[in-house]
DNA sequence: GCCATGGATTGACATTTGTCGATATAGATG
DNA sequence: CATCTATATCGACAAATGTCAATCCATGGC
C-alpha cells in the first residue's frame, strides 16, 4: 500500500530536464498514471481543493460530504484513494478523521507532467 | 511557487488568491478532470513521451505502434483521445497522419494541479 | 481502373470505476 | 454498559474504459 509516487525516478537532476530526454518506459509510465488516475475525477479534484483551503489546511469527512453533495461511503471512498495515490493523509483525532495534503505531492504530481 | 496562472476561468479575481482561495466549483472539477482523465493510461503517457522526442516534435502511428506493443486499433483509440483532450495535434500528410504536442498543453494542465 | 498500404471506425468483451445502501468499528457520552 | 456519532468497509450494480479482430476509408502507385 505504499504506493508513494516516485518523486525523480527519471534523472537525479531536481528539475528542469532538457527537452530530448529518452521516452518513458513502461514502469515509470504506470508510476506516473497511478498518480494522475487518482486526479482524474472531478469530485476528488475539489476534495483535494476544499481540504486545501480548509482551516489549518485540514478536513474532515463531516466538511466535505456536503459540499460535493455525495453520499458518506463515497467520499470515504475517494479520500481513500487520495490516501493510497499519496496525495492526502489521515489524522485520527477522537471520533474525526483529519485529511490534510501530503507536502509536495501536488508540486510533483504536476512535475511529472512537465517531465513527459 | 504560488499558484499562478489560474486562468480567468476561476474567479473574477486575476491571480494569486492567498491561500485561503475558494474551492473549486463542480464545472471547473469536471473540465480539469476531463484533461487529467487523458493523462492517466500509461500508453497515453508514453504516446505523448514518443511524440515530444520524436524527429520534428512529431510521430505516425506506425512509429507509435511497435514500442508500445500495441494493436494498431489501440493506438489510433488512445491518440484520438488526446486530440479530444487538446494535447495532440494531427495533422495528415499524404497517407500518414503525423501527431504533435498542442504548444502550451501540458504545461496548462501541469498548471491545473498546482492550481488547486 | 485496380490494388496495396496507413490509419480510422465498429463491435464485442472483460475489467475497472463511481455510486449507493447496509453494516461494521471505534471513540465519546450518558 | 448502552447508545450515539463519525468513519470505514462490504456488496451490489450500472456505466465507463482498454483492448482486440474485423472492417471501412483514403491516398498513392501500377
Amino acid at each position: 500500500m505504499e504506493t508513494l509516487l516516485a518523486p525523480e525516478t527519471r534523472t537525479g537532476a531536481p528539475c528542469c530536464e532538457p527537452a530530448g530526454g529518452p521516452a518513458l518506459d513502461a514502469i515509470e509510465a504506470q508510476a506516473t498514471a497511478r498518480v494522475l488516475k487518482a486526479l482524474s475525477d472531478p469530485n476528488r479534484l475539489r476534495l483535494l481543493s476544499i481540504v486545501k483551503s480548509g482551516e489549518g489546511g485540514e478536513a474532515c469527512v463531516c466538511d466535505l460530504t456536503e459540499p460535493l453533495d455525495l453520499g458518506q461511503p463515497t467520499v470515504s471512498h475517494h479520500l481513500k484513494i487520495l490516501v493510497d495515490a499519496g496525495l492526502l493523509n489521515r489524522e485520527k483525532r477522537g471520533t474525526w478523521s483529519y485529511y490534510s495534503l501530503v507536502p509536495g505531492a501536488l508540486e510533483a504530481a504536476s512535475q511529472s507532467i512537465l517531465a513527459l
